[in-house]
DNA sequence: TATTGTTATACTCTATAACTATA
DNA sequence: TATAGTTATAGAGTATAACAATA
């Protein structure tokens, strides 16, 4: 940092965007070299946690859960179908859509890195009380609700 | 909102990553939208803003200020300086960098844009006391700092 | 040598319209 | 007619290497 203090300006001090927008850079650039070795995106990762705990999601649910528009998902799914880590199977009652599983060899690789995930969130904030990071969900919780 | 309660995930409820993309892509969605009647982008207001709080700022500076790779600031400063907001003046100590400052115009459309970017978090957050959005904004630099 | 601004480039993420097959 | 998945496409945002001018 070359830029002196004069440089911290009030009107963005309590702007939320822009705290949030260097808190997400951050988080999204270290949690990209956290997945790195699982060969994981973010979006790739996310997708995993949440078809391993919500098997038999459609895409559209998924998508939905995961704020991301249903074509963009498609790639998402397509990389982890031809990795063998998530099948698409038909859904039973509804033929248009899929219902979404892990394979085994899915689900070690998600348990896995979910470890790891969650190892270098604790080096990071491991620091921070309990209530401290139950504090910090919560006001991200809020803001996502009201946006 | 289609899928069930049983689709809140454990694993991605601790995760910071994810509750801080969500907020952030509300906030950026909702952002975008404040800004379009000035025709400005977060990254264009963001830097109107902290021209305007430190006048004669390096394009060095600036970009580091906002977390933005000095290259992808070029067309950030182009945009602003062909509307005639913001000029690149020259240095005089160290005839490499510009001074950047803004224009009477820029100025005036900088705290226009602010009044209703206040607006618009107050709207959003109006019902959080001041003590909770400070507390937003202190977990949000803790983010950013430790990352 | 190091730094400022720049060009070029590539990759990721995001967003919208329109198609198909089922419902 | 409506929905699930898909294709195509366009636009932002982000990241890296390399160059000219200046320090």
């Amino acid at each position: 940092m070359t830029t002196d203090a004069k440089a911290t300006d009030a009107a963005l001090q309590g702007l939320i965007g822009y705290r949030l927008r260097r808190a997400w850079i951050g988080i999204r650039a270290d949690l990209a070299e956290t997945l790195k070795p699982f060969d994981l995106r973010m979006l790739t990762y996310t997708a995993l946690v949440l078809i391993d705990g919500n098997p038999r999601l459609s895409q559209a649910q998924l998508a939905d859960l995961m704020d991301v528009e249903r074509p963009n998902l498609v790639a998402i799914i397509d990389e982890l179908s031809k990795r063998g880590l998530v099948h698409r199977r038909r859904d039973v009652n509804d033929r248009r859509a899929y219902a979404l599983e892990l394979s085994a060899k899915g689900q070690t690789l998600c348990h896995e890195a979910t470890d790891a995930v969650q190892r270098h969130e604790d080096r990071l904030f491991g620091s921070l009380t309990a209530a401290d990071r139950r504090a910090i969900s919560a006001a991200l919780a809020l803001i996502a609700e009201r946006t």
